[in-house]
Parts: structure tokens; sequence; C-alpha cells
DNA sequence: GTTAGTGTACTAGTTAGATAGAACACTAAG
DNA sequence: CTTAGTGTTCTATCTAACTAGTACACTAAC
């Protein structure tokens, strides 16, 4: 995996996992890859592993069974998906629409690039 | 001024700055606050300002005179305008599309609340 | 010349983050 | 019981980032 050079790993990890329980990869209630496994897929220390799966047991979106593996809570989905919609409205949309003001864009001109992007990302 | 934990002081300086010369608060050409005031200003330590400070200056950004400040370059708007608007273009526009695609909000949404975002920012 | 305000250049110490390596305890399978 | 795979817990080392403090050189104004 490649990382961002200015921002921590494990932070990076933790979106990279946030991204597999969104897209339904890693569901409800599942076995995900031992710290071990992670940390060779991910190219990256064991600890930093272990700092970001200790992160997301505390905020309960994991659990796990000692010698056995962690897992995604019963309710991982939802608990990621209302944390990053509150993170959304009230912060990243704010920046995105004072972003856009800055560079001199309209809503219209955003529209029409959305529509590029979908029809990119349909060929399933 | 306020600081993200997450990320180095010395980027969230830089953006502060890029934010100052895109609304016009530094016109093009102009000096700008000497490395020591801007620490007070931002509350942090003098050598983390003249971090930011080289590193607009290597930019082309900013340039300096010994004895004398820092400068806005005669064309710092245009650099920091073109910079933004291509990184806006490559890294965060589709990522802002792949965001609402994995919350479920249709661009019509997104259209209906930067109407209210203008809404709250036209009162000047 | 003196002074105040600048940039510049150090040294030193602290903290967060990442890596490396080792050891130990628990669980399931054979 | 033995083994392989798991989480857990250490120590040690390294780098980037930030802070603190000092000293020096340059510029403009008096």
């Amino acid at each position: 995996m490649q990382f961002n050079k200015h921002t921590s790993i494990y932070l990076q990890i933790a979106d990279y996992m946030y991204d597999r329980i969104l897209c339904g990869e890693w569901p409800d209630g599942q076995r995900i890859p031992s710290i071990r496994d992670m940390a060779v897929l991910l190219e990256v220390n064991p600890n930093t592993v272990t700092r970001t799966y200790t992160m997301l047991q505390e905020e309960g979106t994991l659990e796990n069974q000692r010698g056995i593996g962690y897992f995604t809570a019963a309710d991982a989905r939802d608990q990621v998906l209302s944390r990053k919609r509150e993170a959304f409205l009230k912060s990243e949309l704010p920046l995105f629409f004072s972003t856009i003001g800055q560079l001199g864009l309209t809503m219209d001109q955003i529209r029409k690039a959305h529509e590029h992007y979908q029809q990119e990302h349909e060929k399933s």
C-alpha cells in the first residue's frame, strides 16, 4: 500500500479499514486478517497495525478474541457510516464549498465532473 | 490559531498563508508579517514559522530581503491558485465523489447544501 | 554610531510515530 | 501433548516535528 508522507500510517490504515467495511468487503461480525497478515499485506510493521486495531477496538468498530483474531462488530458498518456522515457534513462539505469558491468553480461544473466520474466508474 | 493534532503545524501554517494570498489579504509583492510577529500571532515557535516561510520561498511563492522581511512573489496568487486547482481536480474531487457514493448522498442533495452554505456566507 | 527590527544559524531537549526483534499466553487442530 | 497461528507485551532504536534559547548579520531610521 502507498502511504501519504504527511499523515500517520496507522491513521491511513484506519481509513483503509473503514473503506473495507463500507464497501462490504468486511461484513459485520466477520473475522478480518490477523495483525501479522495485515502487516505483510500493507508492508508495514506489525506494531503499527496493532496500533490501528487497538484504536478501532476502543471505538467499538472491532472486537477481538485472544488467540483467535479480530472481528468486525455486529453494527460496524452502521457505526462507520454514521461517523463518516457526521464528519462529512460538519467538516468536509463546508471546506469543499469554500475551496470551490476560492478556485472560482461553479456547482454546475462540479455536477458535470460528477457525471464524468460516474461514467468512468460504472464499468464493472 | 487552532491546529489539527494529526498534521504538522508548519504545513497547517502554509495552508493558512495560501488562504491569505487567495482571499486577497496579502496582495502580490507585498510584505507579510515577520517571522517573530507571525509566531506570536499563531502562538507557535519562531522556528516553526521559519520552516513554513522557507518552504514557501523554495516554492517561489515568497521572496525575502535579509534584514527587511518576507514578501509575496509578483505572481504569488496565480501560483497558489493553479497549484490548488490541480490538486483539487486530481485528488480532492475524485475523493469527494467517492465519499458521497459511500454515504449514499446524491448530487442534488449536495447542490441544495451548497445553496444553504452560500446563503449563510453572503451576509457580509 | 546607536538602536530597533529584521532574517539566519546554531545547539539542546522533548514528543510522536515507526521500525526491529524478542518473549509470552491463549486457542484450535492434529 | 505438540504444533501452528493468534493476540499481547515488552525493550531498543531511529526519524520527523516542535519547542526553547542564544547568537550573529543585515537594514533602516534616528
